[in-house]
Order: C-alpha cells, then sequence, then structure tokens
DNA sequence: TGCTATCCTTACATACTAGTAAGTAAGAAG
DNA sequence: CTTCTTACTTACTAGTATGTAAGGATAGCA
C-alpha cells in the first residue's frame, strides 16, 4: 500500500525489463548483453545478477511480461471491437505499434535464434505463438460464422498464415527502414480475408 | 586445367563457407564463433583467420555465395518451367530444400540481426531481397499477362508480400520443428495468386 | 539505538571473443 | 638449388562475456 522505492521510482526490476526488452527487439538476444544494459541504466553490471539472476531468467522474463501484455491488448481488442475484420486490423495494428519504434517483435526476434536459447525460453517463445494462433482462431470462427470472412484453408492453417506473414512483413521492413513495407503486407493480408464485396475487388482481366 | 591442392581437396576456403554457412543458418551471425567453425572443420582458429581476415569479411562472403547460388537457381527456373504458377511454386520449393536441412534462409537469419551486422553485410542482406523481388516481379507480370495469375495490389507489393510470407513462414516452421506449417502457408499464398478456375476455389457459405 | 532487509557497489573469477605475430612444412618457379 | 608462395600451426593479446563473493549504504522498524 506504501509507496516503496524512492531510490529508482520506477522499480529498478521493470527498468531492467525495459531496457533489456528494447535491446533485444533490436539486436537480439545474442546480440546483447548484461553490460549494455547496465551501462544504459547507469548502474553495475553486478546489480543486474541481483534482480536477475542469470541472462536466461532475464530472458525467460522478458517473455512473460511480453506475452502478458500481448494477451491483455488482445483481450482489449475483443472489448473495443466486435466485427471480425475490424480485429483482424487491431490485430496487425499492434505489430504496426511495435514497428513504429523501430522494434522486431520480440517473440519473432528470439524464433530467429531458437536454437541458442535456454529450454525455458524456448518453451515460453512457441507458448506466444500458440496463444497468438488461438485468439486469431476465434476471431476466423467468428468471422465464417458472420459471413464476414472467407477463406479457404482450415481456421488453424489461416491463423497460423496470419502470424508467418506479419512476423515476416516485420522482418523484411527493418532492413529497409520501411513501415510502409509493412504496412502493404498486411493490407494485401487482410484484404484477402475480408471479402465484404465478393465481386468488386478483383480487377483482373 | 591441372589439378591443384592435394592438401585438403575440396579447398579450405570453400569448406570454411560451408560450415560457416551452416551455423550461421542454424545460430544466427552472433551465435557462432570462428572457434566453432574451426573445431568442426579441425583446424585452428588462425587458420580461419589466413582465409578470411575478419568475421565481417567472412559473413559478407557468405551472403555473396549464398545469393549468387540462389540466383542461378531461380535462373534454372526460368529455364526449366514456362508456367508462371508453376514458377512461383518452384520458389517456395528453393524455401523448402533450405528448410529441409533444418536451416533457416541465411538472409532471412541475417535480417533479424541486421542492426548488429557490419555495413557491408547489411547491404549484401538488401541487395539479395532486391533481387528476389525483381525475380518475382517478372514472374508476377508474366502470370498477370497471360491471365495465370491474378491479384489486387501493384507486382512490387505482391512480389514483397511473398516474400515476407515465406520468410515469415520459415521463422515460425523453425520453433515448432514443423516443415508442414511451412508447406502449408505457401501452399495458401499461392493458391491465393493462382486463379485458375474462380468459381471453383471459394467454399465460403 | 541497533536489527534487518533491500538494493546496490567494488573487486574479482573464469571463460570465451576476434584478431595478431612469428614461424614452419611443402610444393612451385626460376 | 635457392627463393617465393601457399597454407597452415603455436602462442599470444586485448577485450568482452556471464557470473560471484563480500561488503556498504539506506530505510523501516522494534
Amino acid at each position: 500500500m506504501a509507496v516503496k522505492r524512492q531510490r529508482g521510482d520506477a522499480d529498478t526490476a521493470t527498468k531492467i525489463l525495459d531496457v533489456a526488452e528494447r535491446l533485444v527487439q533490436i539486436r537480439g538476444f545474442n546480440g546483447f548483453s548484461y553490460a549494455d544494459a547496465a551501462a544504459d541504466l547507469k548502474i553495475t553490471n553486478a546489480a543486474l545478477h541481483y534482480h536477475f539472476a542469470s541472462k536466461a531468467e532475464l530472458g525467460a522474463a522478458l517473455i512473460v511480461r511480453y506475452a502478458a501484455r500481448f494477451a491483455d491488448a488482445l483481450a482489449a481488442v475483443d472489448t473495443r471491437i466486435a466485427d471480425a475484420p475490424a480485429k483482424l486490423e487491431a490485430y496487425a495494428g499492434l505489430y504496426l505499434d511495435v514497428l513504429r519504434s523501430r522494434r522486431m517483435c520480440l517473440c519473432g526476434m528470439l524464433a530467429a535464434e531458437y536454437q541458442t536459447l535456454p529450454k525455458p525460453m524456448q518453451a515460453a517463445v512457441v507458448r506466444f505463438f500458440d496463444e497468438n494462433e488461438a485468439w486469431l482462431k476465434c476471431v476466423l470462427e467468428q468471422g465464417q460464422a458472420e459471413g464476414t470472412l472467407q477463406f479457404m484453408g482450415s481456421v488453424s492453417d489461416v491463423a497460423r498464415l496470419i502470424v508467418s506473414s506479419l512476423e515476416g512483413a516485420m522482418l523484411m521492413a527493418r532492413p529497409y527502414g520501411d513501415i510502409k513495407r509493412f504496412q502493404a503486407a498486411a493490407s494485401q493480408l487482410l484484404a484477402s480475408l475480408a471479402r465484404a464485396t465478393p465481386q468488386a475487388e478483383q480487377m483482373g482481366n
């Protein structure tokens, strides 16, 4: 209840997670060190170890927090938006927000480095994607029932295609430093699912 | 003309590139060291430096060779296959071959690590993707002219969506150790472009 | 005032990183 | 038969990685 921690106000552990998260999203888990994060926070290397005993532990905490925040955002989308196609747009919007801060999706980055990650981190990364897929499956089923979404493959396959394509679009947008690349890919992808006017959208000869 | 190099037959430099390529595709550029590659080849660390003065130089050589091999494969597709949709399938097949050897696309991996790469490697990665995009644009224009492919956005945007989605599908398939995830994504993506029988493919209500 | 817990520092240990310096065995070239 | 070149090795350096041990500062509380 009472206010604690007058030293570094916002809770050092939280600030460590914030800095480490940014570093991993930009440079990768193998591309950052305790020293980088410590220098950024102007504390010592050893202080990091006080809060997170090992890099593996810090990494796991990073994914847990990221996944929880993402789950909250998805729950907020469900509350705020009823329409299935609009939910998918909001989903892509979450990715866009990450990209706007010049970062890669934390778990997309970790997916690339997957083979070098400690086991608990590997498991947490897969869990993140499973949760995304589960949420998308609900939206796709809803859209199919409402008739606002149309697609050929199974709900599972389409959900996976959405995650894959958005992660891939983020991956590609960053070397080009071009958010429009992501936006173009996302809008094409969503357009191929949301078929409000099946006749009007095809411009082919 | 005459046979050279009786010491290590297949040319040590080539063998170094082979090993380093595999390591980067599996563990990333920041996830492997000279020592890893040297141990694998049973030569010393210093022998690597004899052939490739710096890690940056080795990395750049890796991309150049990978891009050249990819370009050759694309030229072979052009020679072997006339039909635009079949060309796209062959294109996805190249990705599938990489994934089958439990590797990520070299440049897809490097795209994730992009911010930490030396400048010459960054430039080479972007060049690789530009070449892919250029080849895909040709195929898409051909398919559009022939009427074998149909799509909404610009040829450029669709080419980029294909690269993004396939790279993303590779990225996601590896944590799950599941090639079928890639195959499902690729076939959905290509099906949405190849509209031979516009009526028959929609199963929606 | 002294006890205790929290949060941190200094100082260090150990291992690995890329990279270098110097020297050598063996074949090619003159 | 000498000289040069190729392809290494051994031995090393400076710097960085993660991680640890011990102790100090500060705050709240009895």
